[in-house]
RNA sequence: GUCCCCAUCGUCUAGAGGCCCAGGACUCCGGCUUUUCACGCCGGCAACAGGGGUUCAAAUCCCCUUGGGGACGCCA
């Protein structure tokens, strides 16, 4: 006789989280990441993880670097990965082109998908026509019926060209959300999306259903950012004959103003939760707090460990609306794992890990040195490297700048600045700073002071720029957008003339 | 604009038709404890978005409205 056996009883659970290494490492990525990793432990299988750098123009190793380190610290241990290896290697997406391009050429070859030479003007040009008729967006679909000789004939003469996928234009798709239920999407709604860009390489779409099959990934567990895409990779797995794994989309954490978290709401670099001074059990507990898959009985203890969530947790209880990410209830975690969870030699640990990490000590003692009178000199002089937010007067900070007007103005590129500056490192953040000296018409003496008074908290003091650079791009933000905001903030209106000065004054230059 | 997702205190949530004039936690406010502060303990404020159904009975099921969010890239 023959019994029907469960689809998820029959396979290895196996999950995986799949950063971008185009930034600084996501309070969000932890967020997926943690999901991912109790459902694979509670289910005896495996957490993958995979690095997406298809965007040549974005990815950095500094970036994947930092992910990595930063997901270890908090203790997302994954059994695959591109710097532990495994069986379903590589797991770096830039050194698996030649799989996606293969793959790629089978649905040519089958008629899923089609050559398009449209050039990115004209493809702006039609979405600023669609977004005037009010009509869908999408790709026009004026490449679908070139011939084979056409097309033959335009590569040859090496006309660029990206692979577009072939989408219904009618019906709807069923998207099987294993917590969310069936999604309902018409596919007239979902575009033929860009499969290999003419770099050669894959966009995400692509690269993600190859590799999640090839990997062998039964789980897609991601943000709720994705659903509209689902569609096509539902039907990507149809065009290669592939079984679908089962989907799952998260709730994306939100800033206080309930907008998807975003580093100038909220903190969301990682980096800056560790330089912060938050432990890694207290910020991983509220993350899992946030997903709504930990169910605690009233009066129940929230202070809850990594090992007891991956017992706990339950994937179908996981919340459907996004949390607020809210500093004030990590805070009070962060306190009682502090006070309670960890005994007298492990605290002694963390302080010293946190505040002695030799290569930065050696670096701050040796910046601090010729300005050291007496060893107690060096509290005063160093003691900003080993605080959070500074307290700030705005009649203070006015008192060492030219205008109130200069300040707030210069506190804002400068925040822009840190923002953008890459290497983060003294010369390129000297540099910034002369930009924004030369645009307000000041000498970098000038500008400096009030700068050196909101990120140290003090007027006088080694060089800003070696100092920037040990401190680190989190810390320097958070104290600019303090200053800011002591300052009186800034309205968008008056950002958008000052975006426009600065704009008209490159072009001068 | 179009499509999709979501909806209980300010915030995170419990609640799977009667146990709920809605419980817990963070925050805030009182009080107690205490050589200060913090911790701790005790107490308090505070929510079912609105309107229609279904039902003997709805926070819970259905529909509409409203609100919030996301997506609409040769980004992921």
């Amino acid at each position: 006789m023959w019994i029907e056996i469960p689809r998820e009883f029959m396979m290895t659970v196996r999950t995986r989280v799949a950063p971008s290494p185009t930034g600084d490492p996501h309070v969000g990525t932890a967020y997926i990441a943690l999901v991912n990793l109790a459902v694979a432990r509670q289910n005896g299988g495996q957490f993958v993880l995979r690095i997406e750098d298809t965007d040549q123009v974005r990815s950095t190793a500094e970036s994947e670097k930092a992910i990595l380190e930063s997901l270890r610290w908090l203790g997302l241990d994954w059994d695959e990965g591109p710097d532990v290896g495994g069986d379903h290697g590589p797991y770096r997406q830039s050194e698996r082109s030649a799989l996606y391009a293969a793959h790629c050429q089978k649905l040519l070859d089958t008629g899923h998908a089609f050559r398009c030479f449209c050039s990115a003007d004209r493809l702006a040009e039609l979405r600023e026509a669609q977004r005037k008729a009010k009509a869908d967006f999408g790709y026009d679909g004026r490449c679908i019926g070139l011939t084979p000789d056409e097309v033959k004939a335009r590569l040859d003469k090496g006309e660029p060209s990206v692979v577009r996928m072939k989408v219904p234009r009618e019906g709807r798709c069923v998207v099987q959300d294993a917590v969310r239920g069936p999604i309902e999407i018409e596919w007239r709604t979902v575009d033929m999306q860009v499969l290999l860009k003419a770099d050669g390489l894959p966009t995400y779409h692509l690269a993600n259903v190859v590799d999640d099959h090839l990997m062998g990934i039964s789980h897609v567990i991601r943000g709720e950012e994705w659903i509209s895409s689902a569609p096509k990779h539902l039907l990507l797995y149809e065009y290669f004959g592939w079984e679908p794994p089962q989907f799952v989309h998260l709730a994306l954490l939100r800033n206080p103003d309930k907008s998807k978290l975003s580093k100038r709401k909220n903190p969301t670099s990682l980096l800056w939760y560790r330089r912060m001074g938050y432990l890694s059990e207290a910020l991983l507990n509220y993350l899992a707090i946030l997903t709504g898959g930990l169910t605690i009985p009233d009066g129940g203890e929230e202070r809850i460990s990594i090992s007891e969530t991956i017992e706990q947790f339950v994937l179908n209880e996981v919340s459907q609306g996004g949390p607020i990410f809210d500093l004030g209830k990590l805070d009070w975690l962060n306190a009682r794992w502090i006070r309670e969870g960890l005994t007298d030699e492990a605290w002694l640990a963390r302080v010293q890990d946190w505040a002695l990490e030799p290569e930065r000590l050696k670096a701050i003692a040796r910046l601090a040195r010729s300005r050291t009178v007496k060893l107690t000199d060096l509290v005063g002089l160093t003691g900003h490297f080993f605080a959070g937010f500074l307290p700030l007067d705005a009649d203070e900070i006015r008192k060492v700048a030219s205008s109130d007007e200069q300040v707030l103005q210069a506190m804002h590129f400068a925040y822009e600045a840190v923002n953008a500056v890459s290497p983060w490192d003294r010369a390129s953040l000297l540099s910034a700073f002369e930009d924004i000296a030369r645009f307000q018409g000041l000498k970098l003496s000038k500008l400096i002071p009030p700068m050196f008074l909101v990120l140290t908290g003090r007027v006088t003091g080694p060089s800003l720029f070696d100092v920037l650079e040990l401190m680190g791009r989190d810390i320097a933000r958070s104290r600019l957008q303090m200053a800011v905001q002591v300052l009186g903030g800034v309205g968008k209106k008056v950002v958008k003339r000052w975006d426009k000065e600065w704009q008209t004054h490159l072009a001068r230059e």
